[in-house]
DNA sequence: GAGTTGACGGGCG
DNA sequence: CCGCCCGCCAACT
């Protein structure tokens, strides 16, 4: 019954833990290779649920437009771009050129 | 049990 | 280019 559903966090987990460093993705990709084109939304709700010492790098995840799903003045973003910078992917006024970092490649 | 929310995305004006 | 609206659907109140 709700198998679904947890299949679907498990694909989410998985397709996280694929990610290479250096590269991000936004959740309505990981949703789409997860085999649910329209729940990206869910995808954040899975990573929201994810323990702070995770060793999954959800900090590559992004939003379709290449920018961080949170307020600039927030913890998070600060932890978020910290990480990401930390990889080598520097946002251009705060947004990410998913031609160059994004996964997987896009054509 | 019913209504609202949300780590989003795409379309429209 | 920017902002508003709609859709999708599990989780939350």
């Amino acid at each position: 019954m709700n198998d679904s559903r947890q299949q679907f966090n498990d694909a989410v987990l998985y397709i996280l833990g694929q990610i290479p460093k250096g590269k991000v993705t936004s959740y309505g990709k990981i949703a789409q290779l997860a085999g649910y084109p329209n729940h990206s939304r869910h995808v954040g709700q899975v990573l929201k649920h994810l323990p702070n010492d995770s060793k999954l790098p959800w900090h590559r995840v992004i939003n379709g437009q290449g920018k961080i799903s949170f307020p600039k003045d927030s913890a998070k973003y600060q932890v978020q771009s910290d990480r990401l910078k930390a990889e080598n992917i520097i946002p251009l006024n705060d947004k990410i050129n998913m031609k160059v970092y994004g996964w997987p490649q896009e054509s």
